[in-house]
DNA sequence: TGCGATTTGTCCGTATGTATT
DNA sequence: TAATACATACGGACAAATCGC
């Protein structure tokens, strides 16, 4: 018996595990550095070690969580050079993308886009700043789902939930965040033209832009 | 302070099964398209199903193996569309490599990376088909140890087997195989040099090589 | 189509080993 | 050093889903 919709998430229990843990984290209810007592987390999910235990491998693989053998899983920490790392690796892995699905696009794919983009125009302006994260994920996802590349797509997908984590901790912090309203102007207008190497070339940009724009605030934390 | 040995491989049960099973898949001793039952598997390598279950989760987040939820673990199978995008993903990353590391080349590593073209062409001459490939990875290795990017490696280690894993069946089919004996000699002669863009643009030319020298068999095996 | 056999998904109790106090 | 807390690992159990006839 499952009433279950909305999601078309595979119906085992670990994988729905998987997503309510990475809910968790995501949305900064685990903070960051502290340790998951197996059967407590087991507790409050309701779920058996077992199926706990193969739902956080998952997360380990993505680098959400650390597993340290025999001493504990803990939630992950990102310091700069983490971020930086991150960025320039999804700067490598968009700019692929790019190359890959430069002529696969058509009018359908390109009015997908500027949906894209509409929609993340809106949540800014409604002030919604979970919302508008989500939005410009979305917008991203646009080249890889083009490039038809699965492995691309692949690394894409367990990149993106490391984004959303520092997000989080970044809107956690200050409470202000998020991509700027005409942030993604040009970068709309070059995927729609016909230069590839001008939008390789503005990719680096856009994601120095984006890098810095977030960054800013771990200067002011404490080290280590 | 630990006396360590020869393998640095964690120490939980779960990682040696991990590393056992990938070996019986590198090494063809399980047959691609089969199905893994548990049980069986388990009793063979002498763990409990949980800990076979959780080895079984990495495998198949790297793509070794496919798991369809109440159907099974299956051996992954690879068509000439999979072997085209794992090298269209390499030649990507390993172009990432490259940017990232070419100005941190110095005279010891250069040296590094010397020594492991001599040892891969010692064992071509040593018609050491199986640790020429070993050797031709170690090679490929060294931009990404080089470029200090964790995730870029990651990635690259994630990779890896799916390589490991089409070689080993490419050999079995017809026992020739393994790199030619040139093949790296501009790879390395341009690594050496201070041209990046002529490197990147040679690593399109020598994956592109390396693909058609072994894609070839996959046309005369059975479609599907 | 249906039914029995098989296998996976999941849970639980428990024992062992490791890290930490 | 001893004691505690916890992760690791096992074996058995059962329901649910799939598979084969």
């Amino acid at each position: 018996m499952k009433s279950q919709n909305q999601t078309p998430s595979t119906d085992t229990l670990k994988d729905r595990t998987h997503e309510r843990l990475q809910e968790l984290i995501l949305t900064g209810d685990l903070v960051p550095g502290s340790k998951l007592l197996e059967t407590q987390v087991a507790a409050r999910l309701d779920v058996s070690r077992a199926t706990l235990r193969e739902a956080m491998i998952r997360l380990s693989e993505i680098g959400l969580l650390v597993n340290l053998p025999f001493r504990g899983t803990y939630i992950r920490k990102l310091d700069r050079v983490d971020l930086q790392e991150i960025y320039s690796f999804r700067t490598g892995l968009e700019k692929m993308a790019f190359q890959f699905g430069w002529d696969k696009r058509d009018l359908i794919s390109l009015a997908d886009l500027q949906m894209r983009n509409e929609r993340l125009c809106q949540t800014i302006s409604d002030n919604d700043a979970f919302g508008a994260i989500m939005a410009e994920l979305h917008l991203h996802d646009w080249c890889y789902e083009l490039s038809g590349h699965s492995l691309l797509l692949q690394s894409w997908e367990r990149l993106k939930p490391n984004l959303q984590f520092y997000f989080a901790m970044h809107q956690k912090a200050h409470d202000r965040a998020g991509p700027l309203r005409e942030s993604h102007d040009e970068y709309i207008r070059l995927a729609k033209g016909d230069n590839l190497d001008e939008m390789l070339r503005h990719l680096e940009d856009h994601m120095q832009q984006g890098l810095q724009n977030t960054q800013s605030f771990l200067d002011t934390t404490s080290p280590g």
